[in-house]
DNA sequence: CTCGGCTATTAATAGCCGAG
DNA sequence: CTCGGCTATTAATAGCCGAG
């Protein structure tokens, strides 16, 4: 029973029933993935409002674009889902461990971030203010990830580094951090230069469009119009005038659904 | 006027407006987590389902118990959030980089992910299965975890590491990783010796509520009342009988929702 | 053409009940 | 007690319009 545009009079105002695969129609497809994030991040608010929970939510658009919303950010989730020894937050809401440029405030709204997935060749490298610090951001999260990744499936298997991690964790500050920071630092440097005698096997990369407007919930409308290389951080604010559906129809040229 | 029923023609049985503030009693705010909880995560699947997106989904529960979910798993989503530079995710669901065991099947089914926030204390090591890899695994994060925090912070200002891990990762594949993992465990030998000679700030640490029954979705019954004391794994498969691989719907159907 | 808003409907769920 | 289920209601939203 195919949805041929019915002569019925029957005023197709009110939502339909949508059977849950795939939408073909890449215009509503862009509508709904919008609607329904902002949905998704909403229930997630909530969620953290009603019950005093923190959460974190990643989200891919079709087209390759991060969106993220966390409370009271992405960071701090991630590290409690990461490192549940360092506090057990019970019903207070805690703060960003290491507190970046403005995370503050976003800690107090939850925050909202975007940025583009991106090849490693400069495509669209346009104009970027502050969005280049998320960017670089970024960066130093691909390079922890990876390890991160690896170290991981490794571990699943063995325990003894495990054991020598969690006791060092459990002492842990920050000032202790710095420490592990600058360690990490020389390490990275002879990692560049393992990396590079080591085997190449480069993966094949589609180019993915670039350009993204950076409006979301309204929040920072101004931004229409401005090409995003990477990424933008728009606060999760509920005195803007309307918190509902955003589009982003640049990007999103391929009809391979 | 009290749990027996009033003579009152008037039945409260709906849904009552909810205030958006946290809940006071508790019995129904533990209630309220978990059904919204579950609702979040079919929203992030419907989503991912509809637009053939990705999404990875990290609650915190008020007890401190995160769980989490991932589309295909919340490896792959964390791996793309923050490395976009390996893929360009169109239209294809991506594996997870580093297959760890039955995480390719998870992978096919979304993932759930349920695991308690620990003081350092051995409270209730009870029977631990594959709990225990599970456990592992988020040990493993944590370090991690810790040390990504920090990096990303102090890399927010400064971009000369940047660069040289962007220059690195460029060229990292399956084999360089595991060079990079044995020279993270050296150094995080090292770290742990350093830690101990550090300042130590060790936090209060409220015990949590360590009893939470790994039921979820009502997939797996058999754990009902099993006492789960680090973490969960619960696969996404109502049966065998599903046919489409990524379909929540399908789940959703048998049990009433 | 895009994008933000508008409603008729569908989907989620708050409090309540019965079983273990 | 703890948990899964049940409905009356509330909340989310699919497609459609009207402005830039």
């Amino acid at each position: 029973m195919n949805p041929t545009n019915n002569p019925q009079p029957k005023k197709h105002k009110g939502r339909r029933k949508v059977n849950m695969e795939k939408m073909e129609n890449e215009s509503n497809l862009q509508v709904t993935f919008s609607k329904r994030r902002v949905g998704l991040f909403k229930k997630a608010s909530e969620l953290c409002t009603l019950t005093g929970s923190k959460a974190a939510v990643v989200v891919f658009s079709p087209g390759g674009k991060a969106h993220s919303f966390g409370h009271p950010d992405v960071n701090t989730i991630a590290d409690q889902y990461l490192n549940p020894n360092s506090q057990s937050g019970n019903n207070n809401v805690q703060q960003s461990s290491i507190p970046i440029e403005g995370q503050e405030y976003l800690a107090q709204h939850g925050q909202f971030l975007t940025l583009n997935s991106r090849p490693a060749g400069n495509h669209a490298a346009g104009q970027s203010n502050h969005v280049q610090q998320s960017s670089t951001l970024i960066k130093d999260q691909q390079y922890l990830a990876l390890v991160e990744s690896q170290i991981r499936a490794e571990k699943a298997r063995g325990e003894e580094m495990d054991r020598m991690r969690k006791a060092s964790l459990d002492k842990l500050n920050y000032q202790q951090l710095e420490h592990l920071r600058g360690a990490i630092m020389e390490f990275s440097k002879k990692l560049g230069i393992q990396v590079e005698k080591g085997v190449d096997s480069k993966r094949g990369c589609d180019v993915v469009r670039g350009t993204y407007t950076g409006q979301d919930f309204g929040a920072s409308s101004s931004s229409h119009g401005n090409v995003v290389p990477y990424a933008t951080v728009i606060p999760y604010d509920q005195g803007a005038t309307s918190a509902d559906a955003e589009e982003f129809n640049d990007g999103y040229g391929r009809r391979n659904f």
